[in-house]
Order: C-alpha cells, then sequence, then structure tokens
DNA sequence: GAACAATACTTGACACGAAAACTATTGCCA
DNA sequence: TGGCAATAGTTTTCGTGTCAAGTATTGTTC
C-alpha cells in the first residue's frame, strides 16, 4: 500500500529507505504546523522569528544581549539585527548599549510588546492543541520521546 | 526531571503542555536536519527548494508546467517563477512555452541538472542515514506513523 | 604598554517564502 | 460572437536566513 506521504507529494515509486521516508515526514509535518503558526502571529503583525524573540524576552523578564537572544533561536547572528531592527521599529523592543562594556547591546521588551504577546497567548494554545487533539496522550509523549531521540544523535556539522 | 528540549532552549520553566512541548519539539528537530541538509546541497551550488525543483523533474522523467511542480512543493505560486529563473541561469533546467496553451510554460531538466543531481545522491543518502542510525527500526517506523498522525488531523486553514 | 586576538555586533549581497495585484491566454455560454 | 470568468504565470514588496567581510570595543600576552 502506498503511505500516505507517498500520495501527498504524488511520488511514484514507494520509499525504497526508512530514512528517506522519516526525514520527509519530518520536513512535512513541520511545514504543515509552521505555515499555521505563521498565519497566526501575522494576524497580529508578527513573524514567527519576532514572536519567538518576544518570547524569549517576557521569560527572562530582563534586558538580553543580542546575541544572547540569538542562542535561544535557531539563527545566525547577522539575521538577529535587522530583527531587532524591526521590533524596535514596531515599538515592541528598545535596544541601549551596556556602559560596563560598550560591545554589548542590551534588548528589553517594552509594554507594547507584552500586549501583543498576551492577545497570542490564548489563541496560540488553541492551535497547538489542535494539532494534536485527534491523537491519544501517549502517544504525543512517544512522538516527544522519539524526536528527542533523533536530536540525541546529532554530530556536529 | 528537565526535558532535553527545556534545557537546550534554556527554558527555565518545565513545559505545562503536552501539546507545547510536541511542537516545539517537531520544530527543533526539523531544523537540525534542515541545516545540515541545506549545507551538503549548498556544496554543489544547490539549496533545498532548487534541489527539490530538480528531484521532482527527474523523478518524473518529462516536462512539466510550473504549477504542478509547485503543487508537489510547500511553496506558493509567486514563489517558483524567481526559483526557476535562477535554475535556468544555472542551466540545470529549460523552459518552454506550450504550443497549444500559451499560458503554459513547461520545464525540463537538463543535463547538466541531471549530473549535479547525481553527484548528491549519495552523500545524501549517507546523510540521512546518518539521521537516524542510533535509532532502532522499529522507532523509525513508529516515528513516520506518529508523524502521518499528526497530519491525518490537517484541518484547512 | 603596544600589538594582536577575541568578542559583540553591524553591513551588504543574494536567495527564499508569503501576500497582493497584475498580465496574458483560454474556456464558457448565452 | 462578444463578454466575462477561470487559469497560468509574473511582478512587487517585505521579512527572513546565510555568507562574507567589516567595525568597535575589550582582553591578553609578550
Amino acid at each position: 500500500m502506498a503511505s500516505k506521504l507517498q500520495n501527498e507529494i504524488k511520488k511514484r515509486k514507494p520509499f525504497d529507505r526508512l530514512e528517506e521516508e522519516a526525514t520527509l515526514n519530518c520536513l512535512r509535518t513541520v511545514d504543515y504546523i509552521q505555515s499555521r503558526t505563521a498565519k497566526l502571529f501575522r494576524r497580529f503583525g508578527l513573524t514567527s522569528s519576532q514572536y519567538n524573540v518576544l518570547r524569549i524576552l517576557r521569560g527572562e523578564a530582563k534586558p538580553l544581549p543580542s546575541l544572547e537572544i540569538a542562542s535561544r533561536m535557531i539563527q545566525q547572528v547577522p539575521a538577529i539585527t535587522g530583527l531587532i531592527d524591526r521590533l524596535e521599529k514596531a515599538e515592541h523592543v528598545k535596544r541601549h548599549r551596556c556602559e560596563q562594556d560598550r560591545r554589548v547591546v542590551y534588548v528589553e521588551i517594552t509594554d507594547t510588546g507584552l500586549d501583543v504577546l498576551k492577545k497570542i497567548d490564548e489563541p496560540l494554545v488553541e492551535l497547538q492543541t489542535q494539532f494534536f487533539t485527534h491523537m491519544p496522550r501517549k502517544d504525543l509523549r512517544e512522538l516527544i520521546r522519539l524526536l528527542e531521540q533523533v536530536r540525541s544523535g546529532a554530530v556536529e556539522a
């Protein structure tokens, strides 16, 4: 029987390696999750990355250096500068240089930023719940275990 | 005990919902897979999207209309134009208008394109194998099942 | 204490993804 | 057959990710 994924991408031959099928399934599933989530954020004028920066800042509840933010995200250093530029323009964050070490730039979330996050909280919980409502809790836990297991084998690039 | 993911993103409090933990685990794992794969493609002068277009064209072994290609990928219509522009400039594909229906543009892979794919084949198999070598086949099959299960609940946006 | 290395960003160039608006061509159908 | 909708792509704009190279500041070492 043809797999679900095989139909989705109109692949003619079945996968000949489990590894290929697993890789593509990961990508496909996340694409689904990403696009739904991105759509939600956009309703509030944010992109996924912007939301992530704000979420990190709220979690920490104090200003953080740019690179510290970058390290908690998945992004490269250069991207973070422009990201914060735009967040600053939208008045969701403020920047100020550290007086002790003038190389460091601290980023702080503003009240405007906190307000936006607050509005997003509930619909985001709803959406994440919706992704998995049809799955038994047991399967959900198993999925988490397996995904962590994949990453546990991660080798340095 | 703090979860693996919680440590990775330096989250201070444990996740209070399984759904959140599962969502973020999906994103995190795929980011790992994506970045490793993208690096491989870049060694051969391709991006992930470009590789995907070429792979689709090789699989079909005949010219395909632009939108047909787009539908087998995950991308939006507008993105496909520029993507094919760049592939054409690199002489990996050729474009030609359909004579019967002049709205349609057929895209065909060139010998250059086939050559690049051929060179990528082996290292890609190796990389995908490496992602999962440390996992028992049984777990791999279970992971595939669970990921398909997630998508099976997909609701229209 | 002067030179060099390391750190914390910033800038510029290019490719991609997403949305909205536009062009060209074809199909419909009354 | 004339007009209007549908289809297939393209263009534009903006935010992002990635790489390479650059700047400012601080640390370190001989």
